[in-house]
DNA sequence: ACTTGCCCTAGAGTGTTGTCGAGGGTTTAT
DNA sequence: ATAAACCCTCGACAACACTCTAGGGCAAGT
């Protein structure tokens, strides 16, 4: 059994563009022709290509994943090139995981901010100091005054 | 005390083509010009950088964050719209990190058959079983005969 | 006055990853 | 034999996030 190239692109939801612009890149040497030149995909192309889907999910360039490709089609040899290129590509992993969780932590202050009963009263007295350190500067101004919360304004 | 765009380049790791980038995608609006056009940051200035650049490590699209920054300069009113913008960042933020961490687990499983002693067999395994399938499905084989492991052959 | 080293803008160029249209062949059903 | 629904390549286009160049202004030191 073998797919057509639309029904790889259903099982892996990549596009048929996306399928025929990785076999472009170089990415895709293993998948083979029939003989009115349509790719046909097997199981184990559909194995290979979910190792590539891998690796560009976890932010791997394509060049660096057909190193890999190219490694693969090589043949067992090149098994310590393998191990290497994914341990690399593992820590890079680690390593922007890390930082995306260190950011996020920043964001969830930010957030505790908002959700503060005080929110309104914190962000006001940031945007008041910002405004004096441009002022004391003699920096213009970027904030715009805020409307005056004139309540029940309806005289007349 | 403010900073040059040079100074803050340094401070931030980013380039000062990046900072006027940033500035001409509207994500600057509250840095400040000298009387001579030059841009002056001050530290609030560098506060809310830090976070635009948290936005940004974490994936979010340019346009993204002006929008935040619009909301941020517009005052207090637009708490209710940051909140919402940074919760589902977050979201996007922690289901991404789920998405990488499953693939890595994949990587993970790849890396240990490479270390497995039997790493060679079972590589040369895969292979014989794409090669067959190709066959049986009377495609050409696109993998390369290995070379043949001929120990010691120097006759002569 | 002149050099050096900053700063500015506008707009062109780059790298990466797709996405699509034109033009054309193949397969299947009617 | 003709239509519908596939498939192909090639090359243009696009979105995104920079990166750089050209041309010019400003500020400090010699």
């Amino acid at each position: 059994m073998t797919y057509s190239i639309k029904a790889v692109a259903e099982k892996t939801h990549l596009s048929i563009y996306t399928l025929r612009f990785y076999d472009k890149q170089g990415l895709l040497p293993f998948v083979s022709r029939n003989q009115s030149g349509y790719r046909e995909f097997t199981d184990a192309d559909l194995q290979l290509l979910h190792t590539i889907t891998c690796l560009k999910n976890t932010g791997m360039k394509i060049a660096d994943i057909r190193t890999y490709i190219e490694a693969v089609m090589v043949g067992p040899s090149t098994i310590p090139t393998r191990q290497q290129l994914l341990a690399a590509h593992r820590e890079a992993i680690l390593a922007e995981q890390r930082k995306i969780l260190a950011n996020l932590k920043e964001i969830d202050f930010k957030l505790n901010i908002y959700n503060a009963p005080k929110a309104a009263q914190i962000i006001t007295a940031e945007r008041q100091y910002a405004k004096a350190e441009k002022l004391a500067n003699q920096l213009p101004d970027p904030y715009p005054e805020l409307p005056v919360a004139s309540e029940k304004v309806h005289r007349d």
